[in-house]
This record gives structure tokens, C-alpha cells and sequence, in this order.
DNA sequence: TCTGAGCGC
């Protein structure tokens, strides 16, 4: 499982319409859109998880999609640094 | 309601 980030998202966009456009080009293990914590609007930009092999194949599909009028932007995306012991400094571990 | 960088609690 890959995590991928896209951004360049129509604020009018929603998890929904993410899930289904990636879910064309492989399988779609969850979608998140991130929303602005503080104002709580959205941030235009979100997170994919998928298969590696359908990851790949999404990220060069995707990238570019014109979706509600805007270029997608897809890409690798970092993993979430956590908590406790060592970690930090992002970097994706060994699976 | 509106807005537009860019990696989530």
C-alpha cells in the first residue's frame, strides 16, 4: 500500500469524486481530504491510498487530470512522521 | 460566500 498525495484540488471537489477518479485507474483503499484545521475550510489538497502497482500507475495517470477545471497534481506522498522513539525527519520506512 | 499554497490529527 502507497499513500499518494494530490493537491491542486477544486475546492468543490470531495473524497466521493477523489475515490472514483483513482478507483478508475486501480484499487482506492481509503481517501482523506484534508480541510484547514483552523478555519476549517478546505485546503484544496488530499491523501490516496492504493496498491504500489496501482499507486504508480494512478500517479502518472492522474497527474495532470483536469478535474473541476484544475490540473490535478499527484505525487508520492510523504509519510506522516509519528510520535514516540527516534522517527521524525519524515522518510518512508521500510515496509 | 470567498480563496489557491501546497503534505493529514
Amino acid at each position: 500500500m502507497s499513500k499518494i498525495y494530490v493537491g491542486n484540488l477544486p475546492f468543490s471537489a470531495d473524497e466521493t469524486a477523489v475515490r472514483d477518479l483513482f478507483a478508475q485507474h486501480g484499487t482506492v483503499d481509503s481517501v482523506a481530504l484534508i480541510m484547514d484545521r483552523d478555519t476549517g475550510r478546505p485546503r484544496g489538497f488530499g491523501f490516496v491510498e492504493m496498491p504500489r502497482a496501482d499507486a504508480a500507475r494512478a500517479i502518472q495517470s492522474l497527474n495532470g487530470h483536469d478535474m473541476g477545471g484544475r490540473p490535478l497534481k499527484v505525487n508520492e506522498a510523504q509519510d506522516k512522521p509519528r510520535g514516540g522513539g527516534g522517527g521524525g525527519g519524515g522518510g518512508q520506512r521500510r515496509w
